[in-house]
DNA sequence: CGTGTAAGGAATTCTGACACG
DNA sequence: CGTGTAAGGAATTCTGACACG
């Protein structure tokens, strides 16, 4: 429960593999960054480092923009997303503190 | 069953960040792979790349090798663990033979 | 707006070899 | 045997800019 993601978001994966992988340029993967669509990290030479979750997000984006969906658009449904992810989260936080206040703390 | 290792076995990491994740040397890695230890695919260009379960092998190659075991060595312990793998899957397989014998065809 | 491209430079990776032990 | 290193070259990646539309 914190370690099945391990593989899929680690960013480790260099652009060129990103571009083999989902047929997209270079040029466009960097502008779906310049856009805030995307986050990849850097080595300490300045090379960007992707996840596979990241070359997947890429494709759906890919998609949208094929579909005539604009990169703003799109930016704004992924925090649309984001938000809801988060309310999910924090629902599902206070659900257990309310049993644990009834039942009784069981995690430890 | 067929999908959960796309992301552990798919080979998409070059070697400085194998260097990073694993804490060897490229020299060292490159000479697991000369010994047959370990077998990146490579890119177009003539670049190694890399999976996740390559970088857990590098991890078990490089601890074995601390403790004095030689590469021939770690070579033949590998091959007989492909093998008793490889025996497990066929006498999975024969059962599950055994069973559409005697109880039909329960696949499609 | 989203993408292609040429430009110049820097980081990355490659191979074969010498060294040590 | 396993690893470090310097050498020279090739592949990879980076940024900022011009172009088109």
């Amino acid at each position: 429960m914190s370690n099945e993601a391990s593989y899929k978001d680690k960013k480790v994966i260099t652009i060129g593999i990103v571009r083999e992988l989902t047929g997209l340029s270079e040029r466009q993967i960097r502008y779906y960054e310049e856009r805030k669509l995307i986050f990849p990290e850097r080595t300490p030479g300045g090379s960007r480092k992707y996840s596979f979750a990241d070359i997947e997000l890429l494709m759906d984006i890919a998609e949208k923009i094929e579909d005539g969906v604009q990169t703003f658009e799109i930016r704004q449904e992924m925090m649309k997303d984001k938000k809801k992810a988060e309310q999910a989260k924090l629902r599902k936080k206070m659900i257990q503190g309310q049993l644990n206040a009834q039942f009784g703390i069981r995690k430890a």
